[in-house]
DNA sequence: AATGAATGAGTGTTCATTCAT
DNA sequence: AATGAATGAACACTCATTCAT
């Protein structure tokens, strides 16, 4: 049913992604059994969001690095283009759930606010960002600003990742160097 | 009524900027009026584009450059920033549009593609780039791909100016500087 | 604006004939001088009606007939030919009108019901014939229902003239042959 | 669902019977289960027009027949007189329901056009005539053109069997005599 | 666990009508 | 005479959700 609901999003679109279209790519007859499952959208939206992570972080965790900022950060990288090729449709609907998050602080009332993955991304980057700063080995900037901007750049390769003609291995070439250049220390500028 | 759509899509997200909203917006009392005047909902938001669009171009024109090729990436940047600063609901209003955009080749029998402004953008981006790279001011790259990092950086800083507690000025100084750092030649590496 | 209406029915049918589709076929930008000169839909259509009618008299009264029953039968088929070749539009705009009209005591509580030309056509056509049956040159039969009958199949003719495919001097040939079968008396039976 | 869409049409005519009306009519409070049980309303209308169709053919197939062309067409009128009796609202229904589908290679593009039964009927009385033709029972005519007479007069006497003060029994018999003598050999002429 | 009927709110869109200009 | 903005009701249709089975 999570499965089912990765595959809608990411073939798709996550605006077409309702539990009629749902159930019918599960091989359901009725889209009762996801409400019965779920406590609703936003809930199935949240679990759906966790399995990915969850297989994420996995692979994640698999990856060696050598405890440098830079090496963690090649690592980080690394290990987000890898899961994508393996895992594109994964990626994809993460992706999509996120970008499509209602507004922070907007029609939230009603307690806790959706899981917001960047959030805790963004603030382990960050980190990281910063103690290549205090080596000396990264250029000065904002670690949370640019913690951002490298996770937006990310989330741009997997909705390219969307388009089967894109050329994800130049792409992913691209990035890393990118993000390299991006961070460290330039000769003039 | 098209300024009550871009507050409804910068305010409300796109989602949820439908006709009822957007007439709510409005101060009509009907969503009559916004089918009588537009022949659809792409219509209307292909209309908000070209408005917002035409006083963007309007503001960039305003602009000097030197010609180079960093003093016109330098001037782009800069002008999406000042832009972004002086109308934040509009450039988030687009970038929203853009974002939500169906995806190409899906249920888009009808004819003509949206409009894809990112599209055109990209394309006179790159060739800033490989003007650049030819006059040896720019590192070696895909010309292609890094338009479409940078034009996502900027994307990506829109988005972050949806949040009112965002420090613009200071996103908008570190993302000139990232993006210098990315593209220009770097001592080490 | 009549005879955009008239049209309009005729070209897409009497569903399709709203009044945005007449005001742009009369040239008009607004709908608003339809309801300026007519009451109401309905009032528009009976205009349309009696518009057509009277030129249709005008036809009618211009033929010669002998004065016999059968004679003043073959004058009617053959005006109704002859003006429906002349005027295609005309007569299929009139029998979809007449068509459309809604049955008759229903939601008609406000007033007058809608002109139902039918009902006048039917009682002079079984005027004529009673008066054939009376001359012993009609079999026996009810001429209020064989009256009926025969606007019925007038109405079927007209209806095939909005196919231009259609043989109408053929269809037209067979009508007179048939309706004149229908009345006359048989030798056997 | 299906009897309340019948009895909506006959009752209110096709133009009135909208989901709406017959969402009501069903006992529905909504008329979202109409859209959830049928793919749209010209799905529902195919379905309708099955239905009767199903329990129209069940009754004619009951009839018998001494297997010539006069008695098969004798048959036919009776079993559809029969049946009209029988099931008023059904057959004013089917009669609607044919009468208001648009116009062929109009509004069509979709793909394979509505059930048009009237042609098969058509179709079939022609060959039925044609035989009669043959065998030199019935006098010389295009047998097409008289089929869609016939098929005309039956319609017409279906849609006055709408009028509950209309005396079908009469134009029933009338009905019968009239097509007879429309087809067989006259004396003179 | 799974179905399928049912609901009510919401979507964009069309329509006849009104009215100030 | 003619326009164009505005209205409110209606339309078919989609959606998440509930509930009895």
């Amino acid at each position: 049913m999570v499965a089912a609901a990765i595959e809608t999003i990411a073939e798709e679109g996550y605006p077409r992604a309702s539990f009629s279209r749902i159930a019918r790519r599960a091989g359901l007859s009725s889209t009762g059994l996801i409400s019965y499952h779920f406590a609703g959208k936003a809930d199935l939206m949240s679990e759906v969001t966790q399995d990915i992570l969850g297989r994420f972080a996995e692979h994640v965790l698999a990856q060696s690095d050598d405890g440098s900022p830079a090496g963690e950060l090649r690592t980080f990288i690394r290990a987000n283009l890898e899961f994508m090729s393996a895992h594109r449709l994964d990626m994809l609907a993460l992706a999509r759930i996120q970008a499509h998050q209602p507004i922070a602080g907007q029609a939230e009332v009603d307690g806790e606010p959706p899981v917001t993955v960047v959030a805790q991304d963004q603030r382990r980057l960050a980190e990281v960002l910063r103690r290549g700063q205090d080596t000396g080995q990264f250029r000065p900037f904002d670690p949370q600003v640019v913690a951002g901007f490298i996770l937006a750049l990310r989330n741009h390769v997997i909705e390219q990742s969307a388009d089967p003609a894109a050329d994800m291995t130049a792409i992913g070439t691209e990035l890393e160097s990118t993000v390299s250049a991006m961070i460290t220390i330039t000769g003039e500028r």
